[in-house]
DNA sequence: ACCTGAACACCGTTCAAGT
DNA sequence: ACCTGAACACCGTTCAAGT
């Protein structure tokens, strides 16, 4: 199982191959198919161990906010450091336990958080869909632009082709380039979970029983 | 090129191979290399063709909430329908001409409902990860449960899943099982987009201007 | 300029045969 | 009970050779 996730993560879910992990267990490849149906259930079982030993790390003695920001950018950053993962949580999230712990972690603290109970099933699944999804994204644009390019030299690409778009079609996308440019792929992951729990309701109002006093202040 | 598109909807991405395209057109797999540089050129193609489609039919006479919504849903839709173009979209999707569409639509009816400009990346940028990111889920979801398993029977398979989970550690997940049953996948995805909506600052209050839209019939 | 198809270097998976 | 490795049915991609 070690074996199989050095493999995964050197060259992401292709490079694990029966032939490559059987020779590197200087075995035969015949010989893991007693321990394993098939290579799906191989890759299931290589993410749930990555992932667990990241959500057991998980505290929840913060705010509710905090905490699901604290668990979502964990497996945010599980994701792009093994990016084979991400594909794999999301081909079965509502069956996987690794899901299924994640699922339950967020409900409990969007209840603490007094989210109504017909809103709370909507919040989490947008909240796990969007984690996921800005996770996959990060993984795949990092993999894409694989030409040893740095990150700025991917920056000024995309920029670059922003730029040549026509100004008239395509104005939004002209007044993004320099936002584009600087902006901090966590910061934004992390934009994106705020703007989901504000629309559930959970503003920083929480916040401030920790100490800032924002309450009514629009 | 059309061929391409039925292989790929009649087995998805893997349905796709040049031996098959190239029986179904009469040739050899050799052939089609003079016409395009690999796979990943010819599946990029296809998705562009799907998606082109659908997006030149969209309108944007409605309220900037509205557009976003019937975009959104759009290609929510689009990608249940041929579950191949959404990893494909994933994959470039600062980069391909169809992904800078959608950007540049979003984008402009951001700006149209006075989303503050420093906000405006961090709000299209979460719109179409949660776009892209729920419409593959949908499509892996749908997927997964092939043994010709229908929509109820799926979801009976999970309800039961969660109910065997063990209630001192899953409470949430227990309470959630009724709502999951129950749950359509449009309405849900709506609801997270709202949220981010919200979050961003775009409220109803466009909506009541129009003499609210009846959406919730349950 | 475009087509052909054999050939190369791979896959996941199976299975008779061993210990 | 567990291992072995040849074999099967596939892939994407290349390339000398044809028209």
């Amino acid at each position: 199982m070690a074996t199989a996730i050095e493999l995964l993560d050197a060259a992401g879910e292709h490079g694990l191959t029966f032939r490559a992990l059987a020779t590197k267990l200087a075995t035969g490849p015949g010989t893991l198919y007693w321990h394993v149906a098939n290579k799906s259930e191989l890759l299931a079982a290589a993410t749930d161990a990555v992932l667990m030993d990241i959500l057991n790390g998980e505290r929840s003695d913060e705010s509710p906010e905090d905490t699901v920001r604290s668990a979502a950018l964990s497996i945010f950053n599980a994701i792009d450091a093994h990016p084979w993962v991400g594909p794999q949580l999301s081909r079965n999230s509502w069956q996987s336990p690794t899901m299924l712990h994640v699922f339950e972690l967020i409900g409990q603290q969007l209840q603490r958080a007094g989210v109504p109970s017909d809103a709370q099933f909507a919040c989490v699944t947008a909240l796990v869909t969007f984690i996921l999804g800005a996770g996959n994204q990060n993984a795949l644009n990092a993999r894409v632009h694989t030409g040893s390019s740095t990150r700025t030299e991917m920056l000024d690409a995309v920029a670059h082709e922003w730029e040549e778009l026509d100004q008239a079609d395509y104005p939004f996308m002209h007044d993004m380039v320099q936002t584009m440019r600087d902006h901090d792929d966590e910061e934004q992951f992390l934009a994106g979970i705020d703007m989901i729990l504000a629309g559930a309701g959970i503003t920083k109002a929480t916040a401030a029983k920790r100490g800032k006093r924002v309450k009514n202040q629009k």
